[in-house]
DNA sequence: GCATCGTATTGTCATTCAACGAAATGACGA
DNA sequence: TCGTCATTTCGTTGAATGACAATACGATGC
């Protein structure tokens, strides 16, 4: 499930070595994306509280099929909202609260530079 | 250019009518859909320091036809991140730093309750 | 009124995205 | 090893989006 690939990219500075312009970072850009979706806000509203939860039990939840519910998933993660663990058979899902304060730090950096 | 519309719908509470699911209240979807575009990302970053600009000064920095960047700034102006002034025969558009800092509490206000 | 300039809207096309079913991968137990 | 179950990946389809040119709107000046 490569989760390897959302690490590797861990983070890039919003002041790279663009001329100046202070891009928003690839990382906060993938956040807003993620969240951007009525069908994945409705996903985040299952991780209430701390909840853990499978895909075939997300897919049933939110009425998507299971292939459709990886795929969103798999967005997700790229945003950083959410984080997986195997175990067995199943791969569960949980909000990742790291990852969503550090975009949302991230967010709040660049709209005070360009606000 | 119907500001209007975007005053109507002002302030929508995440505890609607629903069955108590919480979702994003719908100001917050156009704020991240707003932000969540490359294109749109751009346009903001002119607005640095409070400037003030045009809709064909915008279109020509950004490199974009004149009607594609009256389209995004409507856009932008949903998700009230940039808010209009008319002067004469042109519109001057601007950082909408309340609008986005409103936004930009709701979203942690959502994320808070999810995560 | 009429012409002009800047902006907004409309129509169209190409690209992207969300969703599905079907097939491939991976993990576990017999 | 083989079969089964959960997840992921693949290929396709319809809807949404981003871009443009052309046209319409609105304000100003003659």
């Amino acid at each position: 499930m490569e989760q390897s690939r959302s690490e590797q990219a861990h983070r890039t500075p919003e002041t790279g070595t663009d001329s100046g312009d202070a891009a928003l970072a690839q990382d906060t850009q993938e956040f807003l994306k993620a969240l951007g979706s009525p069908t994945r806000q409705r996903i985040m509203m299952l991780f209430a509280q701390g909840a853990e939860l499978s895909v075939g039990e997300i897919a049933q939840r939110v009425g998507i099929s299971q292939a459709t519910a990886s795929q969103q998933l798999t967005l997700l993660r790229r945003g950083r909202v959410v984080a997986a663990r195997r175990e067995g058979k199943s791969v569960y899902y949980r909000a990742d609260r790291d990852g969503v304060m550090t975009a949302l730090a991230d967010l709040q950096a660049y709209l005070t530079t360009c606000c």
